[in-house]
DNA sequence: CTGAAAGCGCTTACAG
DNA sequence: CTGAAAGCGCTTACAG
């Protein structure tokens, strides 16, 4: 393995002004530098990141915490980051963790054995931030939820707006004429505007800012993440909440989930209940029927989260909150309803 | 920070011994031990991984390197990957490629600048193997395709017999009563019975081992592993061979994409068309119609590429090349064809 | 602009 | 069973 010494000894220059060059540092003379510099490329050098990382007493990269197994969504994000990340040469480590797994606990965790240099969290709940986050230091970005009333200095957030775009989406249900509208998806978290519980509220508020009723005993069913999940829970609430012409899903996954459901009933979606989604996965554009869906913005939720992170790890620049606009994406699987 | 130096401090004992109670090492007093497993414990105290590799010298920990971007079954390969070597201690850097690059390559980049323990290959083609995979020296693991006709010595792989498998499922197609049978995905390399090669070549053998006829230029069209793709290559090849009656997809994403593209095209799925695909990722039990499908067995292939790894790194365990069964999942996606 | 030296936090022979 | 010491490959004041 050639070191730094070896790139010294053979370029005849001190181990000291080999690691001059190779951090860019100014106070380098352009004859040593290209001296160095050739004997870099010709002996196919590559610095001991170990090394460097223990001297610079810290960081091992970039850690990214997704909570949330086999989540198409995330797993979307998730690569359009690494992407990103790697295009400035830097490597992430991976954590995922089930939806029962606190991702503050973890981070914690993570970033006391590997020192990360900075956390991008995917997938988490503001909700569960706050208990052990406080004894993070290093910069971290949430992405999928607004971090904004945490208020962290450490701590940026980059979100689709779920409370409006859930309340746009469920808005389209009642422009066709639903007057009967169920949610699955998620726990309830009365207040909050953010994240999953955000969609959850959103949709409830354009429910009843129209005017309709909605008793959420009855026209709620919550459940997680899997298509499993999306087909037992649109189950349940059909069986609870028979006369439902529209059903909004916190997620595609379940949302496609609940149409498989309804396929099996013998209900046909959109003709006798409609459906929509969240995300915009690839998939909800070839399904059949196609799913209506709010669209976020995978890679701009993705380049805009790296490029904070970066910045703040090497320039200190301050935590921010941004709101990155989605889209509406038009497909089959809703109508008017039928008594309408 | 708490250091080695602190707890050998406080516990009164050198730091000689507290890093030997740290690495399980024998000759350790009961005492010693235990009282400085408590001080660990109240300063809830984490060694400093860079440290630590450094002075062994080697590795960070175990690298994935991922051929292909949003492909739904890696990603759950992946996580089920992440999870297994959490129960060991061990984490992960995950690396995306995309179709186009060369996982090789990308290794040997890696294993030089991070010095990984361990590498494992997920989605690779033993294709690409060879050239520069011979300068990678750690143990490595190729996970869904078999790396047993290379012979390399640090390299294990665990497959789904790909090329059994495919031709079990055209097999089926052909039981239907199909006789003109299409297939799209991947790219043709004749005589490879390892990955997406092995399945093409798999399927090609079942049909004409049935006596069926079946010329490449026109039964066949090559593609990349997107959902867009899938729909594409379907129709093209429709175009092409408008008499088809039966399409074996070498992956489910292909073959909903494809499912889609017949349902635009006026066919209905299987009644006009029937469709097999290969994975068994989590939507085609939900899709509708529901896939007929090979189900990988992800569990057994995560958790055993795992372990092989792990055992190979710590006690020079051979290289080793196993197959994992798979399943065949009776969808709704098949049928006799009409003409039948 | 450059070199010599200290030190990051660990592990591991080597003595005892 | 335990400690003192060397050294892993780097970076970074400190002199010059």
């Amino acid at each position: 393995m050639t070191t730094i010494k070896d790139i010294a000894r053979i370029s005849g220059y001190s181990i000291g002004t080999v690691s001059r060059v190779l951090n860019n540092k100014a106070d380098v003379s352009d004859e040593a530098r290209s001296r160095i510099e050739s004997v870099i490329r010709e002996q196919n050098y590559q610095p001991n990141s170990n090394a460097k990382k223990l001297k610079q007493s810290a960081s091992s990269g970039i850690a990214v915490i997704v909570r949330g197994m086999n989540n198409i969504f995330l797993d979307s994000v998730l690569e359009e980051i690494q992407f990103r990340m790697k295009e400035h040469g830097e490597n992430i480590s991976v954590h995922f963790l089930d939806e029962a797994e606190n991702e503050t606990d973890a981070a914690l965790q993570i970033s006391v054995s590997s020192r990360p240099n900075g956390i991008i969290f995917l997938g988490g709940s503001p909700l569960s931030f706050g208990r052990s986050f406080s004894e993070i230091t290093v910069p971290c970005v949430l992405v999928t939820a607004s971090a904004a009333s945490l208020g962290f200095s450490n701590l940026s957030s980059f979100t689709t707006d779920d409370y409006s775009a859930s309340g746009y989406a469920v808005s389209k249900l009642i422009g066709c004429g639903h007057r009967r509208i169920g949610i699955i998806g998620g726990r309830l978290a009365p207040g909050s505007e953010d994240g999953i519980s955000g969609r959850i509220n959103g949709a409830v508020a354009a429910i009843t800012g129209a005017g309709l009723p909605f008793d959420a005993g009855i026209c709620y069913e919550p459940c997680s993440f899997s298509m499993q999940a999306g087909y037992d829970a649109a189950g349940t609430l059909l069986d609870r909440f028979p006369d439902m012409t529209g059903l909004f899903a916190v997620s595609d996954t379940l949302a496609l989930g609940a149409i498989r459901a309804f396929s099996d009933r013998g209900l046909s979606v959109p003709e006798d209940i409609s459906v929509i989604g969240f995300d915009g996965i690839d998939f909800s554009g070839f399904s059949s029927p196609r799913l209506t869906t709010v669209k976020q913005d995978i890679a701009e939720l993705a380049s805009r989260s790296v490029d904070d992170l970066l910045l703040r790890i090497n320039y200190g620049r301050p935590a921010a909150h941004t709101v990155i606009p989605f889209s509406f994406i038009e497909g089959e699987s809703i109508s008017s309803p039928r008594s309408a």
